[in-house]
DNA sequence: GACATACTCATCGTATACGATTTCGTACAT
DNA sequence: ATGTACGAAATCGTATACGATGAGTATGTC
C-alpha cells in the first residue's frame, strides 16, 4: 500500500482524477480510488497520520484531500474524532438511487440528440457483452460494462455539471459495496432489456421527455425492486 | 473584515453552516458567506495568507476551507496560482440554471405530498409580498423572498441529497451577481404568477409528473428568456 | 525600439512541532 | 460484580517555518 498511483477504475478516472498534481491532489485521487474500488469499505477509519505515512506524505495534504472527499459525500469527517468512509444504511441507499435516477434521466435526455449511430453501435456491443456476462455469471464485469454503457451515452453530455453529479452518484454507489445493496435478484436481465429499449428510443429521435422518463425508470426500477424486498424503509 | 461570525443570508444558513466548530469550519462558513453575499465577487483573488490574517487564523485551516468550497464549485483553486471565486461566463450560467431546473423540479415533486395547508398559506403570503416588491421595485427583497418561497415548499423534502443540490445551485447562482445575469426583464411578474399556479397544483394534489414539469418550467423559463437575449450561446 | 534573459517578490505547498481532545484501559470503591 | 474515576495513549487541530513555483520587472543585447 505504498505506491501512490492507483490504476483507478473507469468511474474514478471519469470522475476527474488529476494526472500529476500536488501531493494534495495525489492523496485525493489515491484515497478516492481506494474507496471506490473497495479497498476502504464503508465504516473504515481513515487515520490521517496512517494514510500520510502510507503515501509518504505529511498529514496536511491528506487533510485537504479528506475535506474534498467529504464535500463529495464519500467520507464523513468529525471534529476530534476523525474521518470514516461514509456509511451504507438503507435510507442512504434510497436517497442516492433516487437522486441518481433523476440526474441520469436528465443526462440521458440531454445527451440523446448528440448520440450518433457509431455510439449507438458501441453501446449495443457493450450491452450484448452484458447479456453474455449474465450467462457466464460474471457480475463484476457486468457492473463494469453497465457503467461503460451509460458512459457511451453520456460522452457528449452538453452539461458538465449534470455529468459530474452522475459520476458522483456512481462513485457513491460503488463505495457502497455491501452485497446487500448490489444484488437485486432478477433485475440484471431486465436491465439489459431496458438498455435496448433506451437505444431504440434514442435511435428513433424520441422526444426528450420520453427518453428522460425511460432512463429514469431504468434506474428507479432497481430501487423499487430493492424497496419491495425491504418494505420497512419509508420515503 | 475581522469578525469571524458573519450573519449569513438565508441561503447560506440553509446550506449547512456549522455553528461553532473548528477554525477550519469557521473559515469555510465565513468565506462561503462572503462569496454568496457578494463581498467576494467572481474573479476575486483569495490569497490564503491574507484571508488567514483577516480571520486571525493560520493558513492551514483556510486551505481546507478553500478545498471544500472548490469541491462545491464556488471557487477555483489552481496549483501554485491560488484560489479565485468561480467565474460567471454565460455558458456556466446556462449549465447552472439547467441543472437547477432539473433538481428543483424533482425537489418540488418529491416535497409536494408533504406540503400541508399551513405551508401553502405561508408560501402564498410570501408570494403576495413578492408581488408588492414588484410595485415598489425592490429587487433585493424580491430575490430573498423568492428563495424563502421555495424553501417553504422544500422544507419537508424527503431526499436530503436533492435538497443539498438545490442549495448548492442557489449558492452558485447567488455568487454570480453580475447584473447581466440577474436581470431578465419581464420575468419577475410572470414568476409570481407561476408561483401561484404551482401552489394550486400542489393544493389539488396534482400528480408528481405534472408538478415536476411545472416546477422545472418555472426555472427554465428564466433561462430561456436569458438565452433569447443572448442567442450566441450554444447548447 | 523590441525581444530575450535573469532576477526579485509574492504566494503557494508541505513538513514538522506542539497543544487540545477523545478514547480506552485500569484501578478503585461500592 | 458493577460502576465510576482517573490516567495514558492515540489522534486530531493549528501554528510556524521553509522550500518551491510562478508572475512581474529590470537589464542587456541585437
Amino acid at each position: 500500500m505504498t505506491e501512490t498511483a492507483v490504476a483507478g477504475s473507469a468511474v474514478v478516472r471519469e470522475a476527474g482524477a488529476t494526472k500529476t498534481g500536488s501531493k494534495s491532489e495525489q492523496a485525493y485521487t489515491s484515497i478516492k480510488a481506494r474507496i471506490v474500488e473497495g479497498t476502504f469499505s464503508p465504516g473504515y477509519r481513515l487515520v490521517l497520520a496512517k494514510i500520510a505515512e502510507d503515501l509518504g506524505f505529511s498529514v496536511v495534504p491528506v487533510r485537504e484531500a479528506i475535506r474534498r472527499l467529504e464535500a463529495e459525500g464519500l467520507v464523513k469527517f468529525e471534529r476530534n474524532i476523525g474521518a470514516t468512509v461514509s456509511g451504507i444504511d438503507p435510507t442512504e441507499y434510497l436517497y442516492t438511487m433516487q437522486t441518481l435516477s433523476i440526474v441520469e434521466g436528465a443526462a440521458t435526455a440531454l445527451s440523446a440528440p448528440l448520440v450518433d449511430s457509431a455510439a449507438i453501435a458501441r453501446a449495443r456491443t457493450i450491452n450484448d457483452e452484458m447479456r453474455e456476462c449474465l450467462d457466464h455469471f460474471d457480475p463484476v464485469r457486468f457492473t463494469s460494462l453497465n457503467q461503460d454503457f451509460h458512459s457511451v451515452l453520456f460522452e457528449n453530455c452538453p452539461n458538465p455539471h449534470i455529468l459530474d453529479l452522475v459520476h458522483r452518484g456512481w462513485n457513491r454507489l460503488a463505495s457502497l459495496r455491501s452485497s446487500t445493496f448490489r444484488f437485486v435478484p432478477g433485475r440484471a436481465r431486465e436491465s439489459v432489456r431496458e438498455h435496448e429499449t433506451l437505444l431504440q428510443l434514442i435511435e428513433s429521435n424520441a422526444d426528450a421527455d420520453t427518453i428522460e422518463r425511460a432512463a429514469r425508470q431504468h434506474r428507479s426500477a432497481t430501487l423499487d425492486a430493492y424497496l419491495a424486498q425491504a418494505p420497512a424503509i419509508t420515503t
